[in-house]
DNA sequence: GATTTTCTGATTTACGTACATCAAAATTGG
DNA sequence: CCAATTTTGATGTACGTAAATCAGAAAATC
């Protein structure tokens, strides 16, 4: 049978109370008496019965994401996951809720961070804007005991308890190398459409991308970063544009969101031409483009596991349990045609 | 707050014990007043607290994995999920026991899982062999009230709950994709290596991955399987053997276990050559010769996301619990050089 | 040695559910 | 209508932990 705090204080030959105190750090024991206890649990192989101790507790994880207000099918998708969590959360014993800020805006970021702060909430999510005030920001909250972390787009630096998102670099290594391998060896210059160069994980992936192609592509080279601004009109005029004026183009890498408008100028331009395109992000869109050949491969981050891994490393660093790692890990998924979920 | 059974009986009004008899279906309770107590717990949005009610009934799940005896990375990885399963069950009120039975035996399967009926687990989890006995056997269980779900192996036509586990069609037909396109338009003849025919993973396999082949590469074509029963000796001299005698062979897909061999005979064999290779499982083996470029990429499994996966598929059969299921869907992983774990 | 302060023990209630018992009420059969 | 049966109510205990109270013991202070 699974030992209990009775067979703490049995084994430790001190009362139950003193046990009680031991486990949930409440003063008054002795040095003396504190070890014994400990040695006692260590002994016996005690592990606390969480159910039982949150039943006890009465308690319920109110934890709060914070989302930027931006108009993508990612941020789409991502918010739709975590309603599902709120409908789930009742039996989870959780209570979730979302605070929009500006997109890209350090100081509304900041705000709503201090705000939160002062509610001390069991636990915070957030999609970080990476700049310096954000991460001091962060690292108060931490250094105050709340857990936090990271969704999606990380903040380096800073003291957050974990980041639940792909490693941005590796995914723009990945796509370099599809596209390298897809090409087999032709020459001619790939287009980057990006968001904005201003977001961490747009830079990382155009990193990634960047050092492949350099070390094993030679044959191609990449042009100048188009920038869309996650924006399907302006990605479309941009795309347009390049591949009108660039017919030396055979591969486009668009790391970012806005995939509507590179899908419009690619059909609209692509009919006489081959050229390999690889994209973030499974949405409806890049799905039918995926399908109907207009993109090759599509890199994607699963938004539901992310949310789903954010509750459940807020509720391990809230209750102070270990995590299993690699359930954790936030993959890369890579889709072909064949292999859509 | 969370609605209580005591709310239930306010609401209803009737008593503690008539709503309890009425949740836990015990008998003794007319007709009407059940339907009265029905009606409470959907209007007040009731759901049992499964921490609590587990609390109380001291419940502990015994579930049992019967794996087959085979000697190879991916099952000693299964394993190994397993027992870290093990080590964590009892924190999760689990109790989990493995039962191994020889290999590609579907009477000794049969045999485990009756003899298993008779115990009455709280669920079973198995690597079906794919024969109608077994479906029957395992149909048997479901009927007897007991939730069974297939790993990484599936059953089909039988009742099993849930088939953790990826889609082998989808593999292979995702396979062929990667090589295709890596070969790019290149003419030639690919060889197959798989295990036996007459697993049902490995004929799913290559069905997808001989369709798609067929279909989009056309000037690729399928050499006879090459059946190296999942043993890196054999496989080794049989790969070797095909790669000496033919010099076509431009790709190869290995789709089963026994890559040590496969590995072994590309780098001998391999040297004046340009072999493009797609392999399953991710393994200290194939994870090197990915790395060294011996294999250029490797689908997988998750062995743990399966086993977790399948125990909270137990859990929730067993508490009669509804599932996330895109958090039950496991991914075929693809790797590249760059975006290993 | 008396007094204050710091520890420790004993005990109780609570969390939400399961399960058992016994008595009381309602229903059914004859 | 009475007896037999079925249905319902009232109540208590249990699960493992948290948290609180109060009395008593031990240690520290003077």
């Amino acid at each position: 049978m699974k030992p209990t705090v009775h067979d703490i204080a049995a084994h430790a030959g001190v009362s139950l109370a003193t046990v009680d105190r031991v486990l949930n750090q409440r003063p008054g024991v002795r040095h003396v008496t504190r070890e014994k206890v400990e040695n006692a649990i260590r002994e016996i192989g005690y592990v606390r019965d969480v159910a039982a101790a949150n039943l006890a507790k009465g308690r319920t994880y109110s934890f709060v994401f914070i989302l930027p207000a931006s108009n993508n099918s990612f941020m789409h998708g991502l918010t739709a996951e975590i309603r599902d969590a709120v409908a789930r959360s009742p039996v989870e014993r959780t209570q979730i809720r979302t605070v929009e800020v500006p997109a890209f805006d350090p100081d509304a970021l900041v705000k709503a961070l201090q705000a939160l702060g002062a509610e001390r909430p069991a636990g915070i999510a957030l999609v970080a804007t990476d700049a310096p005030e954000v991460v001091a920001a962060v690292d108060a909250l931490v250094r105050d005991g709340i857990p936090v972390v990271t969704l999606v787009s990380d903040l380096t630096g800073s003291l957050r308890h974990h980041y639940a998102g792909v490693d941005n670099i590796a995914a723009g290594r990945t796509a370099a190398r599809l596209l390298g391998r897809f090409l087999g060896g032709a020459k001619g210059e790939i287009a980057v459409l990006a968001g904005s160069m201003l977001v961490r994980d747009h830079r990382e992936r155009l990193e990634g991308f960047a050092a492949l192609m350099a070390q094993e592509f030679p044959d191609l080279s990449i042009l100048p970063v188009i920038e869309g601004r996650d924006d399907p009109e302006m990605a479309h005029m941009l795309v347009s544009d390049a591949l009108s004026k660039n017919d030396r183009i055979v591969g486009i890498y668009s790391l970012g969101a806005g995939n509507r408008g590179l899908i419009k100028a690619l059909k609209a331009k692509g009919a006489g031409r081959q050229v390999t395109v690889v994209a973030h992000e499974l949405t409806p869109n890049t799905r039918a483009a995926l399908l109907d050949g207009t993109i090759d491969a599509i890199l994607n981050q699963d938004a539901g596991h992310e949310v789903r891994s954010a509750i459940r490393v807020l509720k391990a660093k809230a209750d102070g349990l270990s995590l299993i790692d690699a359930q954790e890990r936030i993959r890369l998924d890579i889709f072909l045609k064949d292999n859509l979920p």
